[in-house]
DNA sequence: AGAAGTTTTTGACGGTTCGTCAGATTGTTC
DNA sequence: GAACAATCTGACGAACCGTCAAAAACTTCT
């Protein structure tokens, strides 16, 4: 058995003092996890200070460390409680047939859902990139899981183009292309500045999107209207 | 005539009283770029703080803000001073021919250069990039212009794959399409831990990232050797 | 050499945030 | 409403911030 500390933290946490914390703490933590999400929209990351968090709470600095021991703590609580989960997005990948037009309507959606769940998080979600980026190995595991349904969605449909003939790749190397393709996926809509910065509207970045996602799935050239 | 003050700032640094400094001053500038660069490898963006610098550079915070007014800054300009221009990964891409078997090859050689050039940057870039995601526009114009290059050889690969017939798409598009690809490449690198925690070797994913490169470049599924 | 001027560095300081703790406040139970 | 538990906060020492005036190091000129 390992150890499941860190899942049991999800869902069961404790205060400072290692006590369970009742109805009105737990609307607390809520709240401070309320106001680190707003002011994460406002401010850089580098300058959210802990202060910042209780001023918008209402609250003391104090209370604050009463349910978190930093900021990258209540980031961390903020990423677990929000749902950051792309089953939603497997089930579009999963759903429906990736073939000829048809499938390429499918892939215009994935991007369109995926442009906009990255949208509706990209505060939260740019602060677990760094993160990542930087090691970290706790919000590695969030950023993992949270992508995991829809990487694997995606592999399932490269399998399902290539058949079962001999030029059949293996469960690893699906595993590579889909998670090459939703790393592009997720980074792009980070990054739409560069592109506005390069005079590309959204509507062609789009379709870039498409394209590549639906060549790279299933093998053949994106159908052309 | 447009502000030029952006510009000049890059090579024509100030003390903080609005004067060039001497060798001696540059020198020290200099090595306290190199000392943000050394501590920036070994702790994270936000634990970074102006004393740790000053320390590591055997000076005092107040040297510091003699040629810096805060760490962003100072990352700004460690930016600037780091060779991070892509022109010599657009010259792998416009110099070779993009056809068939050598074609492929290739865009393992693009992929390589990348991930290497990606690498040897990495814990400046994922700064960067958390800044470009908070809509810092010092930093989007560095990220733009070190990109530019390579995204403008890759539109033109894909323009010499489409010919001059009817199907022939848009310089935006093809833009777009390159800047994807970019985006794409340029992030696995920074989350190659996500794909060793789900068990893929870097081989397989330096193969499926030429794949995707490959045919979404020349429009042709990717050869088998 | 050394006086005079310039550039660079630094010690020192008031202000802000950090993280902790003991005690005050609020809520619950009996 | 007394006793107990949960929650909050004021206060504090430590660390860092950003500025300034003056010390120190270097250059130039006679």
């Amino acid at each position: 058995m390992t150890d499941n500390a860190a899942l049991e933290e999800v869902d069961d946490p404790r205060a400072s003092d290692g006590r369970r914390p009742g109805r009105r703490g737990l609307a607390t933590r809520t709240r401070l996890l309320g106001c680190t999400a707003a002011l994460l929209e406002r401010m850089s990351y580098r300058e959210l200070k802990v202060i910042d968090i209780a001023r918008e709470a209402k609250t003391s600095p104090a209370t604050f460390y009463q349910y978190f021991p930093d900021i990258e703590s209540a980031i961390l609580a903020l990423a677990e409680a929000t749902n950051l989960d792309t089953s939603p997005l497997g089930e579009v990948v999963r759903g429906q047939s990736w073939k000829g037009k048809a499938g390429y309507s499918v892939a215009l959606e994935l991007v369109d859902a995926l442009l906009e769940f990255w949208e509706s998080h990209r505060s939260v979600l740019r602060v677990v990139d760094l993160l990542v980026a930087e090691g970290n190995l706790r919000f590695q595991g969030i950023r993992s899981r949270m992508l995991n349904d829809l990487t694997l969605a995606m592999a399932d449909v490269i399998a399902d183009a290539e058949g079962t003939g001999r030029g059949r790749s293996s469960t690893q190397k699906r595993m590579a292309t889909a998670g090459v393709l939703v790393a592009m996926l997720a980074n792009v809509t980070a990054h739409r500045f560069t592109f506005e910065f390069w005079g590309i509207p959204t509507a062609d970045l789009r379709r870039s999107m498409a394209d590549v996602l639906y060549t790279s799935l299933t093998g053949k050239a994106a159908p052309r209207p």
